[in-house]
DNA sequence: CGTATACTTGAATTGAGTCAATAAGTGTGG
DNA sequence: CCACACTTATTGACTCAATTCAAGTATACG
């Protein structure tokens, strides 16, 4: 179907020769656990760090797999996701450069993880990582705020796919992509989309006929205008945000302790 | 709706007055984040320690409170939601003895937990467990597994969601309690579901209709038997796992490094 | 024992899926 | 640079699984 059995094709990136440690180089170290360490320590993390570049449609892992590496994303876009027997797949997210890959600490990977067009990564051994988890107690506690976000996404997942119309659905999906971008690129800038139509319907739990349905119908009434087939303005962020469907947001309610 | 907005109302717990530390005497250490500490470490969790006791409907804390409380579940039931403006709700979790409750390290909370039936718990505050988590790694370690194991099980239910048809659901649903239960009770007593179909079909983003319905085909199939309306025993174990829709159980696929 | 609540069942409706036919991009080689 | 092939996206017509609406029937409770 649409999940391609390749294996990971490591392009090995030229390992830097000069003095300065590549991890203090890093544009992405303070979004990432990374920023827990002080600089005088990055060489702890270069020490065990392998950099790896991913062509599209490249898994850097399958759901089974034993689960040996522990990934951060540094350029690039990522999809994973679980699937059924029948090949019924759902993708349960989205990652973007200085996200955490791999958290589950158990044997196996619970899911696949493929590239979206060119990526990057920094690849750690899973127990080196872990004995630098030990011995760093602020990139644990890193570690547990990135988790705890993460929970705190899927959640907001479970709502959209529980209970969320097609629209609604494909509304939240923009929205949520907008405020990543807005922090990173600041505004004005188009949204691109690098994930096909197939990977946002399974994203959103729809078939890409509902998602192009619902794209066009929020082109129709003007909230956003498409540049190309996967770049696209928001043209009226208000709306989008009224049929992303407001979670309640609760301002300041009374408690009684 | 269906939300009852009481707050919670403390029957307070007689506290021990022995000399023995009550959570040495707990009866779900073991299983929960306390399990981390040794036994002459006990004193310090018995010292930031409230138990509480709620009734039926009770919420321990609402969607956009200030989260100054940690909880552990030592008794009963719980249910955690979240809702949209228009009310349509979204359970994404029940917890049991020794689920860990409030992990989002965040100011406030993402969603709301209610008691299903009679309900005890310990509270922590927020503050005073985090300074034990600095002191005792052990504990915060285990917490990320925590985190790490939630985070899966919402994947699994983002897949659920996304992809699974009603029957499928229902008897994934009943899938999970199984085991659940075997782990706890072993096996052979029949399976209790404490909480309505409504709440069920919140949780698996279904009418109660439907769940109703399901439940039904899964009698006439004689794969389940209820005796009452909320216990029934598993007639058939692989026929349901088989409705469950096996999630590929990727029996040791070839890894190329 | 009656009343409220929770659950089940049936009939009609509908939102999203399926199937099928274009249309719009994208890339390749002549 | 264009023509061709191929993939990806859109649009339309029809179908169907789950919802909605509407009775009924258990079950729990004061």
């Amino acid at each position: 179907m649409n999940a391609p059995l390749r294996r990971e094709i490591i392009a090995p990136v030229p390992r830097r020769t000069t003095g300065a440690s590549p991890c203090a180089a890093c544009t992405v170290r303070e979004q990432s656990i990374c920023g827990a360490l002080e600089a005088r320590d990055l060489d702890r993390l270069d020490a065990i760090v392998h950099h790896k570049a991913l062509a599209n449609g490249v898994a850097l892992f399958f759901e089974g797999d034993r689960s040996e590496n522990l990934y951060i994303l540094t350029a690039g876009c990522v999809r994973v996701w679980k699937m059924l027997a029948d090949g019924r797949r759902q993708i349960t997210g989205f990652l973007y450069p200085s996200d955490f890959l791999g958290l589950a600490l158990r044997e196996r990977y619970a899911y696949t993880a493929e590239a979206i067009g060119d990526v990057k990564v920094c690849r750690y051994p899973k127990a080196k990582l872990e004995a630098l988890l030990d011995e760093f107690p602020a990139m644990e506690r890193r570690l547990l705020a990135v988790a705890s976000n993460e929970l705190a996404a899927a959640q907001d997942q479970m709502l959209l796919l529980g209970r969320k119309t097609a629209v609604e659905r494909v509304a939240t999906f923009l929205l949520i992509l907008l405020r990543r971008m807005k922090l990173k690129n600041g505004l004005g800038a188009p949204l691109h989309l690098p994930m096909t139509r197939t990977d946002i319907g399974d994203y959103l739990g729809l078939t890409i006929e509902t998602v192009s349905r619902s794209l066009t119908r929020l082109k129709r009434d003007a909230i956003i205008r498409f540049v190309g087939t996967s770049d696209l303005n928001i043209v009226d962020e208000a709306k989008l945000a009224k049929i992303a469907g407001a979670e309640e947001d609760w301002a300041m309610p009374t408690t009684v302790s």
